[in-house]
DNA sequence: AATTTCAGTGCAAACGAATGCAGCCGCGCA
DNA sequence: TGCGCGGCTGCATTCGTTTGCACTGAAATT
């Protein structure tokens, strides 16, 4: 791994920017257009009253002049950054990255830009929270996991705030889910269709409001078809929980159950694997995996996995827009 | 999927915070604190001339008084936002997330934060890309294929501006990025040591160097070693290009090769699918097959696929180093 | 013809922080 | 006592926009 540059690329010469690196302000492009630098910035602004050939002039001193108006200044007087913070934990995940392109289209489609957080687990949340009032962000979508003390200091500072796909269990929070209970249900419904009885439960982790919900889901459906009580284990939504909590499984039963519903799909992908590969178990013959999410993998030949889509797209969108709509409307946050 | 905001957040009352929703700035923190707003600034500057007690004065007001300072005033008097732009196509590509997690990370460790641009396919880049300088952003960094038009757009801003894991024929750029011939000759070596004799390679698209160079230094090493010139055919990068790529190979050449070399694991995974699930060919005892990268699903059980590890991390930071060194030291652009 | 409109324009005051410059004060040295 | 020096501090300007206000002249109304 290198880092390069060849001597050759420093030669380019620059004519039109004047010397001493002062940017071209809107003030250069009144000046070369014989007018006020209001009329500039109004020639800019969508829907200001300016005559055609006005507007003219204008466009061209700043086509000459290469003129982009300088959104920091504009925010300072505006006090409107457009930009929204969207604070994701760990990238790595597989379901994530999906989301964060879908959110940043969306934000985009409603005239923001998408300013990172990531949240790296052991990190100090903290810390990267603090960064976001800084910027002067808009307003902030937060899919990550985070404390209610978090979330209240978001509140309290009454900077517009939407939840992805996860919401607080004692706190009323904007936020955009899914039925998660639904879901679930669903998917024992279609796996006990087709005869599976006996069934078993790898969760996400205990602060996952999603995969408490999951979880609750998948019980009660089982619970009212009148099959047998599942074990249920905890994992972390990876591979490696996956595999952990077949073995468990296996363990605390003695045998295999007919049907194990996962938290997630990188997890059902891990207990499928392991049970191939480790346990010689035939999947899907003898066992039947199924997870939630419908991350790409999921429809690998290898896998093929039963799983439950999230509309993605359709929850970013909903997410900007509810974002949106709070930011243009602050006396609803 | 639904939003929702139960009406009882919106009781909140925020008792600090000055009527008129005017937040509170370093003049407020200087009334206070009974001292100039030039103080307070300077008190929130790290290496300035300031006496203990005019410190701790500010900071007692300043924090009671919640005060933050506003990065979008500074941005506009010191010229630096400390924003930097990272360009990126289709995080769907598996590869890419934990890019730019990593350089998240990196920028956050030089006191930076990412602005993200996510390039759709089909969308016209130059709009996005257009974005990029109205907000001022210190530098860029692009992990995405772009023309060398608009490589040379950059220059001509003589904006800090370095390329991840790319690097353009014919001209010289900064750039940070790994000996793909190297890697790709290392691979060969390793698969052909194992007895391997007749190679195939799914390669990336045209107009990615890095695929280029991987299939060069693939074929280059299959000459070397005296071994029959490899069938090459293309694919996207995507785990439909592997399983069409072997579909075409096996055609070609009438029956399987004993290695195959894909441009990316994605492709390399969709490979072993086809492979094993629709030609029904054993892998790895009748065919192997290797990739370029390393994500996370190479190593799953199912696959456990040869591969090229990128170091993304160590990528990343020198990316980071380098547009950062870039940015403090402008007459190097 | 006199009066009212009103689209189009410029002036000047913000926005919130950083910083060069000058002034102040206290201290050390002669 | 006089002088110089240096550490702290405040004043006032600056960054590049947006926007309320006042003003113009021409068109529309009476």
């Amino acid at each position: 791994m290198t880092s390069k540059k060849s001597p050759a690329a420093s030669t380019a010469v620059v004519a039109t920017m004047p010397i001493g690196h002062h940017s071209v302000t809107s003030y250069d492009v009144a000046q070369r257009a014989g007018v006020s630098q209001s009329a500039v910035s109004r020639c800019f602004k969508p829907g200001a009253s300016v005559s055609p050939v006005m507007r003219a002039r204008v466009a061209k001193a700043a086509m000459e002049l290469d003129y982009t108006p300088n959104a920091i200044a504009r925010s300072l007087i505006t006090r409107r950054s457009n930009l929204v913070a969207v604070l994701i934990s760990n990238l790595t995940n597989l379901y994530y990255p999906e989301v964060l392109s879908e959110l940043s289209q969306q934000f985009v489609n409603n005239g923001m830009r998408v300013l990172l957080f990531t949240l790296p687990h052991e990190a100090d949340v903290d810390k990267v929270i603090a960064q976001v009032w800084e910027y002067q962000v808009d307003g902030v979508v937060a899919a990550a996991r985070l404390t209610p003390k978090q979330v209240a200091e978001f509140e309290r500072r009454r900077i517009p705030f939407v939840l992805y796909n996860r919401s607080l269990r004692d706190k009323a929070v904007n936020a955009v889910v899914c039925d998660q209970i639904a879901g679930a249900r669903t998917l024992v419904t279609r796996l006990a269709a087709v005869g599976h009885k006996r069934f078993a439960i790898i969760g996400g982790p205990k602060d996952s409001i999603v995969g408490q919900e999951r979880t609750k889901g998948t019980r009660e459906r089982i619970a009212e078809l009148g099959l047998r009580e599942p074990i249920v284990v905890a994992g972390n939504y990876d591979y490696e929980s996956g595999a952990r909590g077949l073995r468990e499984i296996v363990q605390q039963l003695g045998r295999a159950p007919d049907a194990i519903i996962c938290g997630n799909d990188v997890m059902a992908i891990g207990c499928v694997d392991t049970a191939r590969h480790e346990l010689g178990l035939q999947v899907p013959a003898k066992l039947s995996v199924a997870g939630f999410d419908g991350v790409e993998p999921s429809t690998w030949l290898s896998y093929n996995l039963t799983t439950l889509r999230q509309p993605v797209q359709k929850m970013a969108q909903a997410a900007a827009e509810l974002l949106t709509s709070l930011i243009g409307n602050p006396a609803a946050v």
